[in-house]
DNA sequence: GTATGATGCCTACCTTTTCTAGGTATCGCG
DNA sequence: CGCGATACCTAGAAAAGGTAGGCATCATAC
């Protein structure tokens, strides 16, 4: 019944995704991680969201994909932001901004 | 190609639908307009979402409707919130809230 | 007078995205 | 040895919006 986690809206994992890759290269075990710990726990983004959208997002040219063995000697696939990819946060995070304040001004309406 | 007006993401059509509702009775082709105002032509509905939308809200009892004549003479379908739907208009405006507040939270962080 | 655009409603179908629910394998710890 | 965490993946379902049509009425322009 009562569910602390919301579902995310369709069109923010994308975004959420290339925020995460932009504080560094990261593999997709590790995103899930490091999204719910900057939400404080409220954004839990489902494995099974994610490596789909990861394979869509590479595709289009956004991420780079590597296989290697990270510090504690197991091997993860790595992601990085390409030039690309940077652009389409930066264009990702403008709609966002827009979305939320035209939401606003609608919800300021008496 | 150049495109001012965003696609809404998909679980905000209710909340804006349901607060344009909250300002007062009115019928489908009327809350396009509301809403593409309150937002400063930010926010386009597209008819194909609102009355799908508007019949789905309607099943789950957070809109009743009527057929009515309005002012000009024109004969048009009104909808009116319900008690249910003022509640329902509150938890999507909070769970808003936290995803906003939770993205914003994501974005924050170098 | 008739064409056109705005008002007003509706539907069928498509696409996209996310979630659910599985599967596989390795590693560390009790 | 079992179990939970780490790490990857897929198939299928569900839900929501958009596209693209259709229909009818009304006012205005030509």
């Amino acid at each position: 019944m009562a569910k602390d986690k919301a579902d995310l809206l369709q069109g923010t994992l994308d975004m959420l995704i290339l925020k995460a890759l932009s504080l560094g290269e990261l593999h997709g075990y590790g995103m899930i991680q490091r999204i719910r710990q900057l939400s404080d726990e409220m954004l839990n983004v489902e494995q099974g969201s994610l490596y789909p959208a990861l394979y869509r997002i590479e595709q289009k040219g956004w991420v780079s994909a590597r296989w290697d063995v990270h510090e504690t000697g197991r091997e993860a696939k790595f992601y990085k932001l390409t030039r690309t990819g940077r652009k389409q946060l930066e264009t990702e995070e403008a709609s966002w901004d827009r979305l939320v304040l035209a939401i606003a001004k609608v919800r300021q309406a008496t």
